[in-house]
DNA sequence: GTTTACCTTGGTTCGGAATG
DNA sequence: CATTCCGAACCAAGGTAAAC
């Protein structure tokens, strides 16, 4: 496919070129990294911490972190690659937080009822929406060392030796849970074909973008996504 | 649940044949 | 002679069964 010459196609910034110029002042233009990366960040944020509400508590830290030290990132990864490692360090110490907490007050603690998808979808719902709810059900309800696992490899396309070493695993462990993690969702899914999952879009994204702007002290714009 | 050993798959490289 | 195409060989990464 070749565009006609009198249209020019959109070239959207780089990861690189943003970073330059959020470094050289334009701190609104941190919205399209957040835009950009909501989406990866809230599935290792699932992936980890096992519900919205703390994935997304993880996030803002992470995205705080991630602007304060921005001026750090040396680009021998890529940015993504940087930033899920922030998050990956931001759940982690979630965990342990709330590790200790249980440890004080292990008679009050229990799972939230948080967001889960209700189980039953209604016929009438789409397809799709039934497949997602679904699957992000199916996923939240795995073992959280397998859960893990799953979505970094799976979703975020870690490879075999990235998840290894994020998950502090050997890579023949990472390989197991991945294939017990796919049999126990084959099994709940076997009505249904792989569709998306673990949207984060729209109103949540617009959300997040504000939030961590507010923290940042700028201003959301109207920024291309790409 | 973890490790080991083996199998499979996909990508890359290289050499030889065919073609212009 | 240069280029293109094709297949064989090799390697790395990932998947799986079985033993522990």
């Amino acid at each position: 496919m070749i565009p006609p010459l009198a249209v020019m196609p959109f070239v959207p910034l780089t990861d690189s070129e943003v970073i330059h110029r959020v470094l050289a002042g334009e701190k609104k233009l941190f919205e399209l990294l957040m835009r950009r990366y909501n989406q990866r960040l809230y599935r290792t944020g699932i992936a980890l911490l096992g519900h919205p509400a703390a994935a997304e508590e993880a996030m803002q830290n992470a995205w705080v972190k991630a602007y304060e030290q921005l001026a750090q990132f040396e680009e021998r990864a890529s940015f993504p690659t940087w930033l899920t490692r922030i998050m990956l360090n931001e759940c982690l110490m979630d965990r342990r937080r709330q590790q200790r907490l249980v440890d004080l007050d292990d008679d009050t603690a229990e799972d939230a009822p948080d967001q889960r998808p209700a189980a039953g979808t209604p016929l009438q719902n789409l397809l799709n929406e039934e497949l997602r709810e679904a699957l992000e059900a199916a996923v939240e309800s795995l073992p959280e060392m397998y859960r893990s696992v799953f979505v970094l490899r799976e979703v975020e396309g870690l490879s075999v030796h990235e998840t290894a070493d994020a998950l502090h695993l050997t890579e023949a462990n990472v390989k197991v849970r991945l294939l017990r993690a796919r049999e126990r969702l084959r099994n709940q899914l076997a009505h249904f074909a792989p569709q998306q999952a673990f949207a984060y879009l729209g109103p949540r994204c617009d959300n997040m973008v504000h939030h961590v702007l507010a923290r940042l002290g700028a201003q959301p714009g109207a920024h291309n996504l790409n």
